[in-house]
DNA sequence: GCGGTAATTGGAACCGGTTCCATAATTTGA
DNA sequence: TCAAATTATGGAACCGGTTCCAATTACCGC
């Protein structure tokens, strides 16, 4: 039933007994090794292509003590942030002959120690911390296993892993510093879940600093992260306020696009009648109506930071320096200038 | 410079006289073996804890013969309709103890084919395939090797491997009717490139053949897979377009987040000028202005299905067998009836 | 008291590449 | 021409769990 044409299972050893010569050869070969023979070399590669030899990937990460393998643990899949960045890894990882093994966590940081653990049992040599808060358990066992880690986003340093990511408070100062730049002074902020998520309330903390700095006041609205989300904050925003907003500011484009359509459905035009703001740079922040003034994170250059750090800690012993990337204001046409000339 | 605090590097043989008892004994403790005395078991857990062993994957996997790791390899994780299935794949795939690996195409064939190699050769006991069209040698290779292998929402099983997905002609053929059925006979259907992707080729093939059972009549628009393209398309259809359509059907939910805004910046009203249906359903879909009507395709459930599949067969020899999804049409408010009554 | 069964445990063989060391063959140099 | 390199290759030890089989002990019923 199984084996429909095939013999056993062929190693090396049965490949050397083949071509008549050792297993430390054909070896050789297969890692192409520069002292062989070039006639040796063409007669096993031809002997392996006949056979349709590979070779056994435990057995090997089992000798060379590697298996080339990193592990991410991410909240989701399902968010386009955390796909762009993995993508970017992966494809940097790829380039060096390595794998991406992914795990999802759903925030919670039980589950990110678990996952973690897992992909760590099943190989990975190295780890990506996409989540915003990681546990103290998690931390004293990568410390204990010595095991690379990076974790992207939440940029503090302070927990003793290394960090590449952005810092999130000072982008939410200069979100805000922007808005009041342009004349707003009454601002709406909306925001995803900041329980546990360090990520969300170090842009809160940036934003709040950033009022204080200008003296404009701000309201915040928690809701669940994504467009639903951001048109329910907008319902309440526009039904519910006493004192109409002049600005408001999502704290992730997804919620953006609930805003605006929310706002379209209360025939509100932005940014005539409302400035809004967003976080992220998606896909279609370019092409709405009208375009969405945004932050542009680089996910995809934090990416490839990240695969790069990890594998120069692994090829080469490099120590993994936290970096803060910046991020810029795309200034395109969904908030207004309200300054009085 | 290594080796902080840390002692060499301990293994079973180690823990085995640490505590006395043999190498087997700890193996079967670490593997939840029945037979294991209560209090040995104790013992030897209290060591390894102490310790602080972490088992060597690449020798389990050796021993065991297995890696409990499947691969996927996707065009794409940027584009949410993967990141989502994948989403559910690892979910369910979690549950078993098994680890995703995950691998991108670029939706290139021969890219696909490199890449499911690697996987296989990090140590992948099953493949996923989600690219749009596979090629012989890796088809023949998977064969050849006797991999499990799925492929995914190109589902005609003529290639071969067991597909798990949907009837993307029958579904293409069903949007249409759904379309003729509102009295809409002039349609302009927007998709994103058709070369080497059977997905968009069937869903096309579908709607053509829906066209002629209804005699409607229908224009095609290809343009990028993104909310620019969709942009770009309706832009094309609203000014150069000598006969005004009834309804653009995009093939995917992100050109139609593109037409609705370019319908914006047109001063056009869906859908009492113009009527938009979409492909997937997005998580805006039902929050746009108006709410999308589009069709539902469950890519979460087509996830566990396929995770659940490839596990089957691997730790239980089942057959994998090929599915059909089916998809239904979710009715929001951006198609308007057109019948003359 | 004895054969017999169940419960535990020891230990060696094994999984399949890799690598180091020794050996052999060929070349270089003085 | 002989020693010293240089180039190829063989082969065994090894990586670190797992597992099968044999051995030991304890316990049971008659």
């Amino acid at each position: 039933m199984e084996e429909p044409s095939g013999t056993k299972k062929l190693g090396v050893r049965a490949l050397a007994k083949m071509t008549g010569y050792s297993t430390g050869t054909i070896s050789r070969v297969l890692n192409n090794s520069a002292l062989v023979n070039k006639e040796t070399r063409r007669q096993v590669l031809e002997a392996i292509e006949k056979a349709g030899y590979t070779r056994n990937p435990a057995a090997r990460a089992l000798a060379t003590q590697r298996t080339k393998t990193i592990g991410a643990v991410v909240p989701t899949l399902a968010h386009s942030i955390f796909a762009r960045f993995l993508n970017a890894v992966e494809q940097e990882l790829a380039g060096q002959g390595y794998a991406l093994v992914i795990a999802t966590s759903g925030g919670d940081a039980e589950a990110e120690e678990r996952r973690a653990r897992e992909l760590i049992d099943l190989g990975a040599e190295g780890l990506i911390l996409s989540g915003a808060e990681h546990n103290v358990a998690l931390l004293e066992f990568l410390a204990a296993g010595n095991i690379p880690a990076i974790c992207t986003s939440v940029c503090d340093g302070q927990n003793g892993l290394p960090a590449i990511g952005y810092d999130n408070a000072a982008l939410g100062s200069k979100a805000l510093r922007f808005l009041a730049s342009r004349g707003h002074e009454n601002i709406c902020v909306v925001h995803g879940p900041a329980e546990n998520n360090d990520r969300t309330r170090l842009r809160i903390d940036g934003v709040l600093e950033g009022a204080r700095g200008v003296g404009a006041e701000v309201r915040l609205f928690e809701t669940s992260l994504d467009v639903a989300g951001g048109a329910r904050s907008a319902a309440e925003i526009f039904t519910n306020q006493p004192q109409p907003a002049s600005a408001i500011l999502c704290l992730s484009d997804v919620l953006a696009l609930g805003v605006l359509f929310e706002a379209g459905r209360h025939g509100i035009v932005v940014p005539q009648d409302l400035s809004l703001m967003g976080f992220d740079d998606l896909d279609w922040a370019a092409h709405s109506v009208p375009p969405l003034t945004t932050i542009r994170l680089p996910t995809a250059r934090m990416g490839t930071h990240v695969a790069k750090a990890l594998m120069g800690r692994l090829d080469a012993a490099t120590e993994i320096k936290t970096l803060r990337l910046d991020a810029e204001i795309v200034e395109r046409e969904s908030v207004a200038d309200v300054r009085k000339k």
